[in-house]
DNA sequence: AATTCATATATTGTCATACAAGTATTCATG
DNA sequence: CATGAATACTTGTATGACAATATATGAATT
């Protein structure tokens, strides 16, 4: 057998902490993090917390100017729309290519299957970790370790978005499971081409939802088809 | 107007100069970069070359573990088969989206004259800056922020597979300017599909040279430098 | 002779401290 | 009320130091 151990350092654990607090919306947007808080607070050292801190905006989970303290992002609709197009250019392709293969990982078939559960208990809050296991999953199952280290980044920034909206904005859960299953369904049957389209409606919907809840107005794309199939 | 200007600190002019460094080839695969050497060679402080070295390393284009010294990746056939395959990912779909708007980008257009301009010269190794030019461009033109930062990323990492090949694996020039007038012509024309199994080929013709032209170096395993390998 | 073990050196991880430089804020002035 | 100067806060960089870990070297054991 195969054990693999991590030896994290401290400020690997400090980011890592800072994540966490990150995610589970501790803090609100526009919320400033001083080195020499950050620093107290873990009873690092300031250039510690300085290393931890710029991990963290690395991966877009903070933000900083040059000489500027580091903020919680206050992610607008711009931002959200820009994120979810982001994953649909990345996760529609992927899509098409399992599809292809006739590739459905048995990951996303379990992850759904937790959604149903939380759907039977009527416990919305609960399907957010599953769904981003289920759509997590379908990239991972390519194999490709720098699309999922990519897919992971905005993922991160969709939790984000979900931390600052605090629950509003989530969909109904039973439509969200089925269209999983769908997915799945014509992943298995090697329809490429109406994956593509499913999966953006599935998006757009999320996306659309979101932009609301964050204070955008709500796009046009939200009901019609965005993507139109050009004949040849 | 709007001008723009960026003031650079010290830790980032480290850092780009370690960049342009390790594109213009100038260290072979397996190169050790200590935190002291970077530091006396900028003559800047350790923990400002230390810095410099994890924001290199964050992108990519070095590689370190703990405690260990970080070294220039030795990209072997299965890291150039990622790194391409997912170009293909996300730039396919892109071109798709584009051809569905029609939207030809200028910059792309202008990126291939000067493609056309190399390859009348007969000046193989010119075409290399406007052929990532030409495909930045092409994802840029979508105006995603993290769609275009995501390529980016991508696009160093071919550019340290260009380094560390050495002009070996370069494809015909004039076919390489053909495809992407061809390419053009179909997003113009609004052929999202037959645009995105042009890319396809494009990509894979390129990545396959590309691995052939890595295959030859010492194996993935091998982290002693030289001639650990003889003939298998 | 080959392998293992122990020591020495090199390198990184973290810290404390210091000062310069840039931001933000306050307050006085016109 | 707007402008500008003085102030406090924060970040950028540097120096030096020590601990922890990795790599290399050489000795001891089987």
């Amino acid at each position: 057998m195969n054990r693999r151990v991590v030896a994290t350092s401290i400020v690997d654990a400090v980011a890592e902490d800072l994540r966490v607090r990150l995610y589970a919306a501790e803090f609100p947007g526009g919320t400033a993090f001083t080195e020499a808080e950050v620093a107290s607070t873990y009873e690092v050292a300031r250039p510690t917390a300085k290393a931890a801190i710029e991990k963290v905006v690395a991966e877009g989970l903070l933000v900083r100017g040059a000489h500027k303290t580091a903020r919680v992002p206050e992610l607008g609709p711009e931002d959200v729309r820009d994120i979810y197009l982001t994953r649909a250019y990345l996760e529609t392709e992927v899509l098409r290519r399992l599809a292809e293969n006739r590739a459905v990982p048995e990951t996303a078939v379990q992850a759904n299957r937790e959604i149903a559960q939380a759907v039977n208990a009527n416990d919305p809050m609960r399907i957010v970790e599953p769904d981003m296991r289920f759509h997590t999953s379908l990239i991972d199952a390519l194999g490709s370790a720098r699309t999922s280290r990519m897919y992971g980044s905005l993922v991160s920034e969709v939790r984000m978005c979900m931390a600052q909206v605090q629950g509003r904005g989530l969909l109904d859960p039973k439509l969200i499971c089925d269209e999983h299953d769908e997915i799945l369904r014509l992943i298995q049957q090697g329809e490429a081409d109406s994956v593509a389209v499913l999966l953006d409606e599935h998006l757009a919907r999320a996306r659309e939802r979101l932009v609301e809840a964050v204070g955008g107005t709500p796009g046009p794309e939200a009901d019609t088809p965005p993507r139109v199939r050009a004949g040849g």
